[in-house]
DNA sequence: TTGAAAGCGCTAACAG
DNA sequence: CTGTTAGCGCTTTCAA
């Protein structure tokens, strides 16, 4: 059996309080028996109890993740830098992968509160306002990441999706492209994207034409599919913007298979920088967002909010930038030929 | 405040005692007062703590995993696949990811024990084989994953690791290849890998050349750098055998750098078929392995030692298949031209 | 069929 | 500086 408080004040000789204190470096204790207690704990391998300490309303040190698909290298990216941050500071990860099935979202929301976590980071875009609003009136700490509620009074840090998408618009727009085609997400960071995408466009007097935009599921099945539409259809465009890395490099597969050569009769840009982009060829260019410092953003709010130290609400928007690599390049002029 | 078992005992004028006996389907109740209690839970939103029944020695229903590196896309696959079938089953998964760091193997076993998981799925090399042993000695639910621990009396589910490298080695040889290249990693199950290929030369009457084998960090940026050492060696290989698909996408984008053709001047087979052989160009050559079946068999098994319904330890191997692409051909011969 | 009491391992008053 | 006591939310005898 594991030893308990008792083992150890029982040994040491001293009440199972004094042995607490020493835990928590709470009280005053003298230098002597601190001494005594440490070693025994040494000793025996004691390791506390962190179920029994958070049921005296001490907190658990765990912390939920909730993301929509940790396949796609962004999240599993992500994830791992925030396990790997949250460690630092002795927080341990409960995950889960929700596909964005809100049934999943509301589900682990209850399982992960049976197990008393200390908070929640949620990627993965709620379908079911519900839960968000009980979570927001309870008080509870939650960080939105990466994910947007525009309507909801609640933390968040995201990347500035509005001007990553008018970047890409910009610069596809300044080598020429008129015909811009985009690969969308069903998800509020992609609806910033093409906002930022239409603003270009308008600012540069180019006029928005709906049929260029196709929505797909992020996968790359689904991405070379609705890419090969996209490809296929009368408008056809001379350069294509992935409103992620995973259906930007669809879109790439897609064009490959119809013989269209890259950058030269297309261009195509994605967006989160992900490895991905290195391993294709010719290499994708992308929009880089600084995961890292936006993982631990996250969870230093988090932890604010856990350890009340913060109790004013903030979004934290992080600014993109462009990452030009191989598959841009100005529009093909077929009168050139 | 979240509702305790007292507060819907008092609701329903009973005691906390038969609230408990109808959660858990316990002793006899009768019908009418189940139904009112349950009703109440309902009204109340009420969860059990699943925190203070685990005090009482019942379990957390949650499962630490350990993995080296999730950024690697077969264990963030895996990871999806066992998060999924655990919670299916009713297991919230606690996730580590090490990079093989064995400070942070032992610091996390012992965190997640604080945490009471109730049991292990392990993934990375374990160098630190004290902690291992400890946790068999206790008898604590412990399977490890893709790895094997050879004088370790321990359960694991593996893939035949010898057989994958012998098939991928056959192969390369009834293609004519002679010169066969092995960028490898540091890690039991490739050195099964290797001494499949070895094997497979042995049989062929192929000499065995130690020239050939180069190790590498599972990273893209390193794979690159040391098959970039074995392609500029005086042994130029015809064919290399990553042994894993990490390592052979970088052996892929080293050849590319140096203007080698692939498959026509090398050959390139990689291993775990993850989905980035399909979107790198070529589309790469691999070892199959049935990663959901994997995972669920792990489940199983370490839920059989979570119950105690099965007490015998076992090694399952699952058989990996080649998934041929567009990355091998028959050897290049110079005199043809 | 139901409930009273004890206790899991820990911490927080409060006394001494 | 140290210890006594009570209790977190639940389950488990055991008795009624």
């Amino acid at each position: 059996m594991k030893p308990t408080i008792y083992d150890i004040a029982r040994e040491a000789g001293v009440s199972a309080t004094t042995v607490s204190k020493v835990i928590n470096n709470k009280g005053r204790i003298s230098e002597k028996t601190k001494a005594k207690i440490v070693k025994i704990m040494e000793d025996l391998h004691y390791q506390p109890s962190v179920l029994a300490s958070a049921m005296k309303g001490k907190n658990t040190f765990t912390i939920g993740i909730i993301i929509p698909d940790m396949n796609n290298p962004v999240y599993s990216e992500y994830l791992k830098l925030i396990e790997a941050y949250g460690r630092e500071l002795g927080f341990s990860i409960l995950i889960c992968n929700t596909n964005n099935d809100p049934e999943k979202e509301e589900e682990q929301v209850t399982l992960f509160r049976q197990r008393q976590v200390d908070g929640f980071i949620i990627a993965s875009k709620f379908k079911n306002d519900e839960v968000l609003k009980e979570l927001i009136n309870e008080n509870f700490p939650l960080v939105l990441f990466a994910l947007e509620r525009p309507e909801l009074s609640i933390d968040c840090v995201t990347i500035d999706d509005f001007l990553g998408g008018y970047k890409v618009t910009e610069y596809l727009l300044s080598l020429g492209h008129r015909q811009i085609g985009l690969m969308t997400e069903d998800a509020e960071s992609s609806l910033e994207r093409v906002r930022g995408y239409k603003r270009a466009l308008l600012n540069a007097d180019v006029e928005y034409n709906e049929k260029l935009i196709y929505q797909s599921e992020t996968t790359i099945d689904r991405a070379v599919e609705q890419a090969g539409k996209l490809l296929d259809s009368k408008d056809k465009p001379t350069a294509i913007f992935g409103c992620n890395d995973v259906l930007a490099v669809g879109t790439l597969m897609a064009a490959k298979h119809r013989g269209i050569k890259i950058p030269n009769e297309l261009s195509v840009i994605g967006f989160d920088n992900t490895f991905m982009c290195k391993i294709v060829e010719p290499q994708l260019s992308s929009v880089s967002v600084p995961l890292g410092e936006m993982g631990r953003q996250a969870m230093d709010l988090l932890i604010s909010k856990i350890d009340k130290t913060n109790k004013s609400k903030q979004r934290i928007k992080m600014l993109p930038d462009l990452v030009i690599r191989e598959t841009t390049a100005r529009v093909y002029e077929k009168d050139a030929n």
